[in-house]
DNA sequence: CTTTTGCCGATTGTCAACAGTTTGAGATTC
DNA sequence: GAATCTCAAACTGTTGACAATCGGCAAAAG
């Protein structure tokens, strides 16, 4: 009862309407409910919300810095679309940060992390025999933050998360598509071999290797910058 | 005359108040004139700027997402201080960038370019030879800068820019000490030699190099994470 | 003397209204 | 019939006001 009210005080405590408004246009945009290019109509978003346009304004503001929203002046705010060649450089930003995830945490994983990441490619490969593309995302999604999480580095996690959801505003929604993931799963087991071996340049070379690879999945091997 | 119309119009079209104000506290916190841990009475900035409250709590979420305030919610905005962990963090991550750039620019950089980088080093050891910081310092941003500009990821060339005005917070001020001035000049010869020679991985190795011993300069070679 | 309690000024969170801009439809002209 | 002009509706930018919350100080209780 008193624990009710503890965790409710402390969500009132550092939650004003406006990160509870960001956190909702961000949910809404990674489910793919806003999608690329969209105008986000404050009165209209106000009134759904049951809100005034003055939280919706400051949110949109967090999210414009975070590359999620374009504002044009007197125009409004745009979900942002990626184009071919941002998508690459994202994941070329990527490819650098999960690499020097896996060189940070080589030196440093416990067997107990080793033991947790092992666990995860497993999900995935059982996921994988029963050819279940929505039970692989999330293993995936959580074998990735594990590495940058156990790699100690606090603010190079939130950079990959920042990046990841950023990822969610590309047109073509695939982030992983069918066809990889039986490919993607051996890229993790490589990746997971060389972190287990204690191997800084091993795992970043798998790391950055196996986000390029998806990369070139969506892009085609050859393009350095896509223009679409 | 008409110019000096059309450029205001120009000026007023893509910039908000909120925008303004945003630039403007990026540019007080660069400057050192709001330092670290120090609160945003959004009362008094309104006064001093003669605008509302509105496009100032706008703003200050804009800096929140980019991580140079920190928002407590009913106690205010206050400017972000760096502890040595974070600091490292960024140092880290900084480096990962920088080096990415290099492996970028080294198999594309014009003879042009590197004639602009040559000129670069040639200012800063100009500036050295008179024992100049004041003029050292801006010679050594635009080195950096125009690396990862010529290297073509535009999105890694924004994120390195973030991470040097949120470098700005660190209370330690001195961001390349005196006494580094001269052997950090040779750090740049070394960085732009392996680029003339249009090696990525000699300049990724460089550029990695230059930042952590820099780094180390802040710190001290030895602690990973410290803790002040 | 120390601790607790209640109040008050200051400050932030939120809202509703006003002012200026954009947009698109219909009228007008050639 | 096509292009241009006019104008009103819709929307964003900004403001000032109201409500809620926090920190400190003084008085009362122990």
């Amino acid at each position: 009862m008193s624990l009710d009210i503890d965790s409710a005080l402390q969500l009132r405590r550092n939650q004003s309407l406006t990160s509870i408004i960001r956190r909702e246009l961000e949910q809404m945009i990674e489910r793919g409910e806003l999608s690329a290019g969209e105008r986000l109509n404050e009165n209209a978003l106000a009134a759904k919300l049951g809100v005034s346009r003055g939280p919706i304004r400051e949110a949109c503001r967090g999210l414009e810095q975070s590359g999620l929203v374009n504002v044009v002046v007197n125009r409004g705010v745009f979900i942002r679309a990626l184009d071919g060649r941002e998508a690459a450089e994202l994941y070329e930003i990527r490819a650098a940060l999960y690499g020097l995830a896996g060189r940070l945490l080589a030196p440093i994983v416990t067997d107990e992390q080793v033991a947790i990441l092992t666990g995860y490619v497993e999900e995935m490969d059982a996921a994988m025999a029963a050819g279940d593309l929505n039970s692989f995302y999330p293993g995936n999604l959580r074998f990735h933050e594990a590495i940058v999480e156990f790699g100690g580095n606090a603010r190079l996690a939130a950079e990959c998360a920042a990046i990841h959801r950023e990822m969610h505003l590309l047109r073509r929604r695939t982030l992983d598509m069918p066809g990889r993931m039986m490919t993607s799963n051996d890229e993790h087991r490589a990746i997971l071999e060389r972190i287990a071996a204690r191997d800084p340049a091993g795992a970043e070379a798998a790391l950055e290797e196996h986000v390029l690879i998806s990369r070139n999945a969506l892009f085609g091997p050859l393009g350095h910058y896509p223009d679409t």
